[in-house]
DNA sequence: TTGACATGCAAGCTACGACTTGCCTATTAT
DNA sequence: ATAATAGGCAAGTCGTAGCTTGCATGTCAA
């Protein structure tokens, strides 16, 4: 799974998988109207499809058909063939 | 720094950062020769500067000049940003 | 100082990624 | 059955990333 960082690449999907956190289950029309609402990402409809479709063939994104919605997760599990590639070093704080 | 994520975004990037955590302190004709060895990349020896130029930017890549030389060390701080940003599940093993 | 070595800079080419547009499929309600 | 809703598919456009080529800069050795 080498698409993880090619998914991760593009900005508005980033964000498309920070709404996810934060309210788990959106179908489509919803991640739409809150990109726009909350961050000032006003791209179509076809354009969002296509981003999920980019996280989902990565694994970072999780979907259900229901009925004819389709509900949408984050998965953080490809996150970790990043920290397990290279140390992360711990953010200790340190004294100056 | 929005840029980690454009800089891991290319294999050939990912394959350097590798190599720098193999090996501390190599410099640009080290890497070439390593990277043709080691992996089956055969790119420029511009290629592969401007690839650090980018992992550099991106914090990725710290430099220092020695004479003629440049050398290279990995740096793992930014990718922080990335665990810090999304929840990465620990991968205790599971009994089924 | 002169030449070889290690790297930097800048322009041009090509390919791929992000976005749009238009139409199609499937599901639910009336 | 029909219309509205939620989403999918496919072609086309446009910008940018990655690569190359050519020349310039700076450093060390003889």
């Amino acid at each position: 799974m080498d698409n993880i960082y090619r998914a991760l690449a593009d900005p508005t999907r980033r964000t498309i998988l920070d709404e996810l956190c934060k309210r788990e289950g959106q179908t489509l029309f919803e991640l739409c109207s809150r990109l726009v609402m909350a961050h000032g990402i006003s791209s179509s409809r076809q354009s969002i499809s296509q981003h999920l479709a980019v996280l989902e063939d990565a694994g970072l994104v999780i979907t259900e058909r229901r009925g004819r919605s389709k509900l949408h997760w984050f998965d953080g599990a490809p996150l970790r063939a990043i920290v397990m590639r290279w140390p992360v070093p711990t953010d200790r704080k340190e004294k100056s």
